[in-house]
DNA sequence: AAATCTATCTGACTTAAGTCAAAGATTATT
DNA sequence: AATAATCTTTGACTTAAGTCAGATAGATTT
């Protein structure tokens, strides 16, 4: 199926859209767009005007900042069919991070003013909204506690256990989890540089919890891995 | 002014309810009920089931989790006329949070079922948490990215201005930061220990940035505390 | 005021994790 | 296939910040 001939069915798949009327879905339909960007490409740089928000149909997306020194931290791994840039609707009017391509990747671009106006008019999708946010914001206040409390193996265990559960390889005798980005992505969204990263996935190769093959990481040992990933 | 006898103006005056007509500040003051706490007090702990959310209205809360080892991590501390407890709403059946009075504390509790009723009613109401959670999104984001890429040095600067601007002395010859809680809380909230902290306050008192009088931190070099704070 | 409790600070030590530099591996390009 | 470019790992070193223990200082209670 080709996306830019079903938006519709495309929207409807969408979480936060999954609930809107045939009417609706024709208005969000009609005012967004079908945006495709090539690897590396950026979609949005901190600063720039805000002009609306995305959702990841396909490919991947790094959403980030910048430091002063040119330090790259990376915010949210985007995998589809999640929306991203969704904050700036209510708050600020510039892209406060910054979105490249990590892979081709094809988007829906829904802009502002007409989905503020949808939004005015329906308190469903309104409360839609609050309730992606409130997850969101528990995801960053449980991400905070761990950076404060935890160590890199520690939030690496924690890493690979809810990857694991994402792609479905939980009950496996050998779950494995696909690394579909450079290694350092991964390492600036634990909080950690890629030297740190690298010596973390030896230390738990050599306790026999995990096993790296390139860009697999097999699940030796789960309950251990647990043990780690809860302190 | 008693703030029981006083509820509606009360609660006009938390951002979040400000545009709510006459008749809606009535159904909230209804359902509504004043809860005093005295210092120490515990007003609810993480996996409490969920029945509603708090405005402050005098005093001071420390909401914060417990590790598995027993160690407390600050994630907010409230001051008034804040919400707080206010994302289990759309989001999870009990608190994800456990929350102690600093100092003896006034508060507004709302029930959950009724509140939810008046959002459904009210796109306004809704749209106007939504930009709440955005701000609170973006900055726990800024936290994050803070978290990972400061030291603790970077980050008490970025602490000082923050509140010296919310306390207005920020025109002063000296601006002071009073800090309200035990050490530990503000330590805590910035993601270290106390000695750490106490040690941080040490350095920048030795590069002449600050002078500290107990309690009160005065600024005597803005521009190189804002320089720190930049990273 | 003395005694007790709690908060804060200081010193000595340890350690997780960062930096820098260089060597191996992959992947992409000619 | 060979070259170039990028990504990943490893080693040696440094350092921020944590731990533990003890000393001071402030509060609070008797």
């Amino acid at each position: 199926m080709d996306i830019r001939e079903n938006k519709k069915e495309t929207l409807r798949s969408v979480p936060l859209f999954s609930e809107l009327t045939i009417s609706q879905l024709r208005k969000i339909s009609t005012v967004s767009s079908v945006k495709t960007f090539m690897k590396g490409d950026n979609l949005f740089r901190e600063g720039d005007n805000y002009v609306g928000f995305y959702v990841l149909l396909r490919g991947l997306i790094k959403v980030y900042n910048l430091t002063q020194t040119g330090k790259e931290s990376v915010i949210h791994i985007v995998k589809p069919i999640n929306v991203f840039a969704d904050i700036p609707l209510f708050e600020g009017k510039d892209y406060p991070v910054s979105a490249d391509a990590v892979d081709e990747s094809i988007t829906l671009f829904i802009p502002k003013e007409s989905f503020i106006d949808l939004l005015e008019k329906n308190p469903d999708l309104a409360l839609k909204m609050l309730s992606g946010f409130a997850k969101r914001l528990k995801a960053l206040v449980a991400q905070i506690e761990d950076l404060t409390t935890k160590e890199v193996v520690n939030r690496l265990a924690k890493y690979l256990l809810i990857e694991m559960k994402k792609n479905g390889t939980e009950k496996n005798l050998e779950p494995v989890v696909k690394i579909t980005t450079p290694k350092s992505i991964v390492a600036s969204y634990l909080g950690t540089i890629t030297e740190t990263f690298s010596r973390s996935l030896n230390k738990l190769q050599n306790e026999q919890i995990i096993r790296v093959k390139g860009k697999k990481i097999f699940i030796t040992n789960l309950i251990k891995l647990q043990k780690l990933a809860a302190d």
